[in-house]
Order: C-alpha cells, then structure tokens, then sequence
DNA sequence: TCGCTTATGTTGACGACGTCAACATCCGCG
DNA sequence: CGCGGATGTTGACGTCGTCAACATAAGCGA
C-alpha cells in the first residue's frame, strides 16, 4: 500500500523511531497547544503504523514523560545560561526566576505536560522516571542559586541546615512556578501586563528572603506568640 | 429557559438531574482521585443513560466546570471562614493561605481539575464562565486582605493604586497555587514535611509584603557589601 | 378535559481512541 | 547461510464523546 520512492529510502526499520515520536510529539505538543492528542495522531505523522510506538514506549504515559524531560532539560540549561556571570545572589535568582517563567510562556502546552496531571495521576505510579529526574535536575538549579546566597549571607537562610535550604528553594519555586500557571491558565487578571507580573511578583519573593542589612541578626517577624 | 428554584425536591421527569449529576462527579473526583471519568460511567453512576447528560450540559468540558465552580465555591468559603476575626493583616493572610493549601491537598484531583487544562484547553475558547466567574470570587477573598493590609500600612503597598494591589494579590496568590500544585504533585522534596513547607512558604512571601519595621523608612532592598 | 409545545430521557449509531495479539520484515551474529 | 530477536504492520476488542431519531411527560392555553 505504501509506495517506496527509490530516492528517499523508507526501510521498514525506521532509523530511530523513539527519538523521532518524541520529536513529532514536541511539535504537536507546540502546535496544537494540546497535549492530549492521540497516539494514533502522533503515528501517523510519523510515517508509522498506531502500533508501533509501543515497541519504544510501554504506554502513552511513558511517551508523554519522555517528552516532559525534554521541557525539563531546556527549562534547566534556560536557567544555567540566564544566571552565567551573575554573581550577585539576588540578581541571579530573579533572572532565573524570570527566565523559567518566560520559558513557560513560551510553550503552555509542554510546560502544563512537564508539571499537570498526565505524568502523576494514578495512584502509586509515580510519574516516569525519566520525567521525574529530568526535573530533579532543573530544581537543583533554583536549589544551588539558594546556597550560594546562604553562603554569602544575601539570604536569611543558614548554609548548613539543608532543610531550611530545600524551604528556601521551595518558597522561589512555588512562586514561581505558580505565577507561570496562572499566567498559563488565563487566571491572572488580564488588565495587568506579563511584564509587571514577573517584575514585580518575582522581587516581592525574593525580598522576602533576604535577610536584614546587619549581619546576623535573625528574621524577627516571625514569631507566633498566639497559640 | 427555566427557573430553578434552588430548593425544589422533584421538580421534573427524573429529579433534579443537573444538580444529581454534579454531585456525583464530585464522588467520582474525589474517591478516584482523576477527574478523567468518562461521562457515560458518570451517566452509570447517577443511573441515566449514557446521553441524559447532554441535556443539560453541552458537553463534557461544561460539566467539569460545574464541577470546578463548587471547588472554587469551597474555597472561597474556607478562606473567608479561616480569616473571619483576624484582624492583623499579615496573619489573616498566611491564615487565609494556608486554608487554601489545605483545601488543594484535601482533594487534590478537584484542585487539579479546577485549575488545570481540562477547563482552558482548546485555543480561543475560554473556561467555562460558571467557573471562570466562581474563580474570580475565590481571588477577591485575596485581593480584599491585601487592600485590608495596605490600607492599614502593613503592607508596603499603595491602597490607592489598583495596579499594585492587584500585582501584591498575584505575589501571594502565586505562591500559595505553585506550593499546592508542587505538593500535590509530589515535586516538592518529599523528605519536607507538609507543615513545614506551608509554614515556611507562606510567611517568607508575605514577609516580601511587609513594610519596613521602621518608620516611614522606604524598601532599602538595593544593597548588597560585597558586589 | 384535551392536545400542543417543549423539556427531558433513551436507544442506536459512528468514528476515534488505547491497547492486545498475531503476523511480517529485517538486522546482526553464529 | 540461516536463525533469533528487535522492530513494524494488520486486525480486533471494548470504550469513549457526540450526533440523530425517537419516546415520555410536564406545563399550559383552549
């Protein structure tokens, strides 16, 4: 039924399908804004039958992952080049902070896929591996930016409590990762513009983090003297 | 069209259907933790055929967001109970967001279908408005503390500035929805404990809000000793 | 009371989907 | 050269969302 143009080799092996279903799945993902589109779909625009993503993939929840660390990779190497040459602590974390917004808005799609339901929904199955190291990975990024201004004593966090360090992280991530899904979701009001958003929700939390101008002096707001 | 009379036993054919409906995708939301049910096993549920649904919500997105309108509906009202008597600003705010945490956490798929992609997904057609306007409501509890705060002078935010209230409500909202999504979805470390995180995160953002301790001294945040 | 209109619910159908099983093809290694 | 396993195809099954046609019953004017 296919026909074989003798110039352009169309083997019944294909070279490297796995690669070529995640890169097909990238662009679908992109254009169509969607990332419930169907195997058969992604088969099709690859030139293969439906069932042949399964020699490569057990189920669509493995595909998706797979193309989830993808956006996590681009989301940390975004990150490390935004923040190269920064040295100021504060400075590079909001840089950082902006560039993975940014980076989100650039694709909705592939960032609700890397961070929505798709990949972590039933139960005990965790989400893929793949998926889950690959954002193991662009984390550490936020997580090293905390450390460094533990060390420097920019952030009112100590350098040796690893879990006050990990809360840091968190508190920069939540933020930003929130303000990029409700950016994504339309939920933030549309009378604002995208560049005041990140510019201003994105220092008011890093303020939040710094520590007070004379050294050592502990954070002393922060008491709950009620019950 | 018709009126519904909110209180009304057996007005029709089969019962309240719409209202039946909505209850049971509830149930089936919140004990399978996936709001990926298909509408004919909804129909099973509440004993109609597979297409009595249609009468009554167009299509499947329409019924979800009903669904998503009482989850915002429930956190709206757990937030104005969490902050009712609290006078002090800064408190009724973390108070305020860390109700909403919980109430993410107490029912994640609900949460996830509330502000997830299965509500805003295809290109120009927007959430469903009984959701889209539910949402709004929840955000104004937000926006309504932080004018509260800046009114008092709590908050280093002009009560007469629309822009910047609304820019000082993303910040916190922003951080309260990433440090829900992040824990639901298993992403934040999971050696932190939950408590820890809600009482570490939220204060730290709201501590960006505060105004200087001091007296009419202005944000001194633009310094650093060493460069 | 009757009979019409209309809201509501049912049945059946269609194409698409994810996935399984059986079969076909081809590469690499003995 | 020949075979085994990796890779790709075909066909099938049950389920899904949605449409169309039909059935039922409640409200309402006559």
């Amino acid at each position: 039924m296919q026909k074989i143009t003798s110039a352009d080799p169309a083997p019944y092996h294909h070279g490297d399908l796995r690669r070529a279903l995640i890169d097909t799945a990238l662009a679908l993902v992109t254009e169509e804004q969607e990332w419930s589109f169907s195997l058969r779909e992604l088969a099709r625009r690859a030139g293969v039958s439906h069932n042949a993503p399964y020699n490569h993939f057990a189920e669509k929840r493995d595909l998706l992952g797979a193309v989830a660390a993808v956006g996590f990779e681009r989301l940390r190497d975004g990150m490390l080049a935004a923040i190269a040459g920064i040295v100021e602590p504060e400075k590079a974390l909001i840089a950082c902070a902006r560039t993975y917004v940014r980076l989100g808005l650039d694709n909705p799609a592939l960032y609700r896929l890397m961070f929505g339901q798709a990949l972590a929904n039933t139960e005990y199955a965790d989400r893929p591996t793949i998926a889950r190291s690959a954002g193991a990975e662009a984390r550490a990024v936020l997580e090293q930016l905390i450390l460094r201004g533990a060390l420097s004593g920019d952030f009112a966090v100590s350098p040796d409590d690893p879990k006050a360090l990990a809360l840091a992280a968190l508190s920069i991530w939540s933020a930003t990762h929130g303000l990029t899904m409700l950016i994504i979701d339309h939920l933030a009001q549309p009378d604002l513009s995208i560049d005041d958003m990140i510019e201003t929700v994105l220092p008011t939390v890093a303020q939040g983090l710094m520590a007070p101008l004379g050294p050592a002096s502990p954070r002393q707001c922060e008491k709950r003297p009620q019950e």
